[in-house]
DNA sequence: GATATTCAGTACCGATCGGTACTGAAGTGG
DNA sequence: CCACTTCAGTACCGATCGGTACTGAATATC
């Protein structure tokens, strides 16, 4: 809504929306949503109950602003590893940018969209719902791009989008899985690098 | 204890505690250790708390012995193919049994090592700890067996057998993930083929 | 200065969590 | 048949869950 010229009335905040979102992000990250109760999250953001409820919403929707906050933060290099100019350099740019998000010093390790709700109880359906979606639909978001390639030649006219989508995706969400084990960093770039060797997978 | 030729005193269970623990293994299985609780197994192994905690122990220590159930049942896949003659033969029986595993009818989806407890909050600890060492043993034993072919020659010796190892497992682990979010048995098999055309990734 | 609006804090809510105490049931052995 | 052992069922425990109602605080506007 339209405010310019004129201060908003009311008590102002007396918090950073913005860093209190980080926060959250980073306890989802860690503990999954299951994992993190209330209080987990009130402590990290430096706020009350109340406070969080009137400024995110439920836990529910807290939990989608944090995995948007992801998506546009830690998981951006998906969004512009699919802007390289071949598909190689698509695919490298993809592992390259797994390895680094799910080992970034003084971040949780692991990928948000893999672990923060994999598998939930009834009252986190909703939430590993949403990330089965956001992880499907970086898939699809692959496949055009492979799609792409394929017309204009720089894959072989038989190459399988999909297939290619979906193997290199397997690959970026198992280097995740070991990040959240606590593999370093240097490990899950060798997989990354092997992979490379041989990519396309033909 | 010995108990040949006599009946064992006191009153006899009234459930089949086999059965049973399938049933809390595929509790674990599809709703995570967080996602589970006691009435969830309860129901599911069609008897009451203090049964359960009679016959298994605590909830934790019932996730233990469904993580072994596992190992030895759906999962028993990865110590099989390790006694390929081949490390070639090994990689496809993973991947091929990864595929399997974790896409069973009339099972949950994905694969109870990756999935039960990948994140965790403060009181599920120890069970995604539990999950971590059961993952990095599974790797540990990839490399040794891949060890033993650059020994014999069925690799070449500038291999490394760790990469190797946590490559194929990173892709086994992501395969997991997809199955979990539902991605079909033949899409999941269309991955692995792809990933054996270029097998091994030197 | 009063009113209205929005925010923060506290206490509290009903429900569910993992777990246990106690009582009765079902068996064996003497 | 009684004593002992082990199991099953029920009621209950303290703690924590996600969430809210109410009150006071901090602002802007008139």
């Amino acid at each position: 809504m339209e405010t310019l010229g004129k201060a908003p009335i009311g008590r102002p905040r007396g918090f950073d929306t913005d860093e209190a979102l980080e926060r959250a992000m980073r306890v989802f990250w860690e503990l999954g949503y299951e994992g993190a109760g209330l209080t987990d999250l009130t402590n990290a953001m430096g706020i009350t109950r109340s406070s969080m409820y009137a400024a995110f919403g439920n836990k529910d929707d807290l939990f989608r602003k944090a995995l948007e906050r992801y998506t546009e933060g830690p998981a951006s290099y998906a969004a512009r590893a699919l802007l390289e100019p071949t598909a190689r350099q698509v695919a490298g740019a993809m592992l390259d940018g797994a390895v680094r998000a799910t080992t970034r010093p003084g971040c949780p390790t692991g990928c948000f969209g893999v672990q923060a709700s994999l598998v939930a109880g009834a009252t986190a359906r909703d939430a590993r719902d949403a990330l089965i979606t956001w992880r499907e639909e970086a898939i699809a978001r692959l496949r055009d791009r492979f799609d792409r390639a394929v017309d204009e030649g720089d894959l072989p006219a038989d190459a399988d989008p999909t297939t290619l989508a979906r193997h290199l995706m397997a690959l970026a969400n198992g280097i995740a899985v070991q990040a959240a084990g606590g593999t370093p960093r240097d490990d899950l770039q060798q997989i990354a690098d092997a992979a490379m060797r041989s990519w396309p997978p033909l």
